[in-house]
DNA sequence: ATTGGCACTCGAAACACGTGAGTGCCAACC
DNA sequence: GGTTGGCACTCACGTGTTTCGAGTGCCAAT
């Protein structure tokens, strides 16, 4: 089938453009994949796949590359997700294995990320609104002074501390305590806040006015967005293997990783681990960064999609292998916040 | 003095170099500056500072570039620190005053010295190993799992969960956490962690075991030094800014960053913030950054360094003002932490 | 539908050339 | 001795010209 054959044409130039970062012809395109015509025929595939916006030229009597458009035709149809070899799926069991605590995960999870897939690695920390409360622990630190210490399911720890408009002593500290751990235990932060409402009226009204400041202080502690939107990123030094043509949009690119709200913009929302998210050069959210494409996906326990990783990389990237890896990252990290 | 002029003339040299960023000529020399002689009379200056060592030219017929030994005389001898402009204070303050907890500082601090010098800035957690113990404290999680919280007097807390050979009571547990406390309360890290050795001897045989693991927990979270190489860096994407001729370092320049034992290395050792650490070019411990600066000072509540900030740039950098701001930032850091 | 042939286009590299900023040196001057 | 104007010299840089060739589009033949 010609339809057919124009695919293959389109991942033939997909491929070579990837790997060679130049316009590829009509010439080295038969020399190099076994399509079984000549030139010509390719040629005139060619300027059918250009008039439908999956290839342009950079400019007359040049090769072709690739469009977004193309691209994504090229990610939907036409690529199989490349397996990964034995070394890489040893360097992520053995890199992930000595995970001492969350950050720690995270933290080699972007490094692994990076040094697999050789672009820039996003990982957003486990989202705290859908995790659950596993403890509530005061501490007092002076008489008027105490710090609060929120455990959460995921093992993300939470303190804050808390000045008291007057002295508690340690019994009533430990009960309210008490309270709080009972109205909270195992419940969701969103569902838990609206739980603590009661707590203060359980109180003498002379002594409601400590507990009041305590609970306001654990209601902000679990609604505090901050923590939602923490991200690490890893394997900026890539940036600079880029070629000239990226060089450009290495300053959106540099600007972008630092703004971590922009980052999770690009990660999108939390998906299943077992679904990828690939968005190519404009589907991409920022308009200066429309040269680059972003490989997402969701991680967490039991294929509940707790947060967002992936990496960012120029439109012109290797999307099999690539994905493959990020998929591949995605569920064994999953695995492991399942075991912890 | 001929001597004195020699001087002027790098001085101007160095400016008109930083801020154009092109060599520079005897005429433009004396254009720009109201040096009171002739272009012949400086080029016969800059014979002599060329000879000496302190600048040179890229080519033939073109103008003069300070070497690193000609930036080092400029910052030692002939800048005075350039003192901050109202905006600039007012920048400093507001954006430090809303601080809510040491992570927010040290953000804070980054952002700050990445935007007022326009170069990638690096600020150090207070260190570990100098600060005390404020409190410890044990929550009971699973009848055979701990939590171990550390808080020091930094405002840093560690934590670290406890897997225990065999159930403890609360009671016993409470016991322990008086005993921990007893043991390390307001003691720096290297002296608590010695006097925690007696405590599972005050424990009868058979309960030693679970104390024993508790205490080698909060020993090994004492002396843990990942804590000690965290750092935080920010402005990177003021690495874009930089000319061509600093591109060929960006590579390593993003590698070191990622890199948080080389960017300790590079802040070096922290020294009193009244002192400024300025390191140019070959004189930063790595070879593949001979084309970059570093400005760091210590900083720490009562004027004791407990860790290090600071920023890094191309040689070709404004000293006065950079090394004013570096300061400034520092002094204010401290004066926060001294408060807080 | 495919193919070989052919004229055409246009970027990249090579080369030549003029321009000018900047230098070093020297003789004259204060 | 230090300073200055004059002058010849160097060489990077920008501009214009030319050549080269990879790659194209089109067409007639198969």
């Amino acid at each position: 089938m010609v339809e057919d054959r124009k695919l293959a044409v389109l991942r033939a130039i997909v491929e070579d453009y990837v790997s060679t970062q130049e316009p590829v012809g009509s010439k080295a395109l038969v020399e190099r994949h076994r399509l079984g015509v000549s030139p010509a025929t390719v040629r005139n595939d060619m300027a059918a796949l250009e008039d439908e916006g999956f290839i342009t030229q950079p400019h007359t009597s040049a090769g072709r590359i690739p469009t977004d458009k193309g691209y994504r035709l090229f990610v939907d149809r036409l690529s199989q997700v490349k397996p990964l070899s034995a070394a890489e799926k040893r360097a992520i069991t053995t890199l992930l294995e000595g995970a001492i605590d969350l950050d720690d995960v995270v933290q080699r999870s972007v490094r692994l990320l990076a040094q697999l897939t050789r672009q820039v690695a996003i990982v957003q920390y486990p989202t705290l609104s859908r995790s659950t409360v596993r403890h509530v622990e005061l501490v007092t630190l002076a008489s008027t002074r105490l710090l609060l210490v929120l455990i959460l399911s995921t093992g993300r720890v939470e303190q804050r501390v808390v000045e008291l408009p007057e002295p508690l002593d340690d019994e009533t500290v430990a009960g309210i305590r008490t309270a709080l751990n009972r109205a909270t235990l195992g419940e969701k932060l969103s569902d838990a806040a609206e739980r603590l409402a009661d707590v203060p009226e359980q109180y003498d009204p002379a002594d409601r006015a400590p507990v009041a400041v305590v609970v306001a202080a654990l209601v902000e502690a679990m609604s505090d967005h901050r923590s939602d939107e923490r991200v690490m990123v890893g394997g900026t030094a890539n940036l600079a293997r880029f070629g000239d043509s990226f060089d450009a949009s290495i300053k959106p690119m540099l600007e972008a990783l630092e703004e971590h709200v922009v980052l999770l913009k690009l990660l999108g929302e939390a998906t299943s681990p077992s679904t990828l998210t690939v968005r190519i050069g404009h589907e991409v959210p920022y308009q200066e960064l429309s040269t680059t494409s972003v490989v997402a996906t969701g991680y967490g326990p039991g294929d509940e999609a707790l947060a967002t990783l992936g990496i960012v990389g120029p439109t012109r990237m290797d999307y099999p292998s690539t994905m493959a890896t990020v998929r591949a990252v995605a569920r064994y990290v999953s695995k492991i916040l399942d075991e912890g």
